[in-house]
DNA sequence: CACAGCCGTTGCAACATATGCAACGGCATC
DNA sequence: GATGCCGTTGCATATGTTGCAACGGCTGTG
């Protein structure tokens, strides 16, 4: 292992929310402020750090096409993709699949509808975890212990007048999740748009990935999403097959 | 300077495009295997590498996050963005910013408009060279050697019958975009979408920033976009003034 | 205006770590 | 079964990293 980049990497996780001084730079990482100069130097000439003109330094802008290499090699995006495709284009509406990576539920593809819809998902950018269907269905199926310490790192900042801003509403409402195999968004993050989420089993009958059918209110309504239940829940399950998924999906570890 | 940490970056820039073997990758950064082992060994503790199960290594999730945090700090979207939500909110169209980094014409922001639309575009993603409105009117106000060089790296890849192929054909398209002061996309991605994208000057009077307004073809054909161009013209300029610019947009350097 | 304090930075010697070597086990190929 | 190449590890040592002392610049205070 090797401590100078152990180091450097530290630097880059450290500057990336907000630009620091060489001074909490060198006490963050516990080095004497002339190492961690000479560590961003060495960021600095590679684009992966950048030297603002008040002095301080913040992340750089040679990490955003790695990032999106990160992304493009996200396994099961090529599996699913042709299902997403396809409900995408015989149902008109936006279809999205996010994954559990880490703490957070990463959107990993999205494919738009026709007559579409423009919303803040993005590729490679965390589902907000109260009130995306991805992330809630996720959520709904993580071990017990894992569960609770996600919930408890969650904002629940209000949006609209459905967002849930409590933690107890929200375990309510993995209950339901769980009980009924799907999540909903019910103009939860904005009030014009709704979507119904699937689960995604892997071979050993987990649940770290998402399907969502999102749609605006005013074209399909919940209750339309409702209706077509049955076919977004056999596209989740054959993708799920796909994984090594063999069972019912009351199957639960 | 920091030779290990250079080597940990160059190690990440080369596994990103494609996973590599610990051979490729210490003959790549000329160190011994044991040494690029080491090296791979850190970074994959810290996420910014993976060991794929074939046993081959590629640039780890970790590093999305801080892409984002990169994508964030982009200053002109601070300064832009005001003009950006009145123009989107007064004409209904998304309209777009992009910036030039290094080879790449990026998304740097973008206002989505009422009666929306969904595109391809994505923040921290690159524009496409030959199509996208806000590439061409960046390309076409590069000094002349490096805009060459830059028409050498474009693909030129066919996606509608308006897709413009080769270099001849897009270099009038960028001497058009100079004469008369903006660029176009005539449905040249996606047939259902065109725009139109204007330069943004800086306080020397060169363009890398270019500012797009973008509809669907059946909403607003481009006549009806050209017809905007006295108030696209008149934003464009107003961030440009708010980055120092002072002059006759004729100024060149 | 002088001074103190803190910042970012550099040259250099000491030393701690990164490095390469030799060897290993595993796997694929012939 | 032999060979070649892969990824990996222990260890000695060479070297690059490291901290120290000192520097100039900037800011705030008296």
């Amino acid at each position: 292992m090797s401590q100078t980049v152990s180091r450097a990497m530290e630097i880059i996780r450290f500057i990336g929310p907000s630009p620091r001084s060489l001074g909490e730079i060198a006490e963050h990482i516990g080095v004497h402020k002339s190492t961690a100069l000479r560590l961003l130097q060495t960021l600095e000439q590679d684009g992966f750090a950048r030297h603002l003109p008040d002095g301080r330094h913040t992340v750089g802008f040679a990490i955003i096409p790695l990032a999106q290499y990160a992304i493009d090699q996200i396994d099961i995006r090529t599996l699913a993709h042709p299902f997403l495709q396809r409900l995408a284009a015989q149902q008109g509406h936006t279809v999205h699949l996010a994954q559990l990576m880490d703490d957070d539920v990463i959107y990993v593809d999205k494919v738009d509808g026709s007559g579409t819809v423009a919303m803040g998902s993005r590729i490679g950018l965390p589902a907000e975890g109260h009130t995306a269907g991805v992330a809630k269905v996720v959520l709904a199926h993580l071990p017990e212990s894992v569960r609770e310490e996600a919930i408890e790192r969650l904002g629940f900042q209000r949006h609209t007048p459905t967002t849930i801003v409590t933690p107890g509403a929200f375990r309510r409402e993995l209950d339901l999740v769980r009980q009924r195999g799907w999540a909903e968004d019910d103009g939860e993050k904005e009030d014009y748009i709704n979507c119904v989420a699937l689960p995604v089993f892997d071979a050993s009958g987990r649940v770290t990935i998402g399907m969502s059918v999102t749609a605006l209110r005013a074209v399909a309504p919940l209750a339309e999403l409702r209706e077509q239940m049955p076919e977004y829940r056999r596209v989740a399950q054959a993708i799920s097959r796909e994984l090594g998924w063999n069972g019912d999906e009351h199957e639960r570890r």
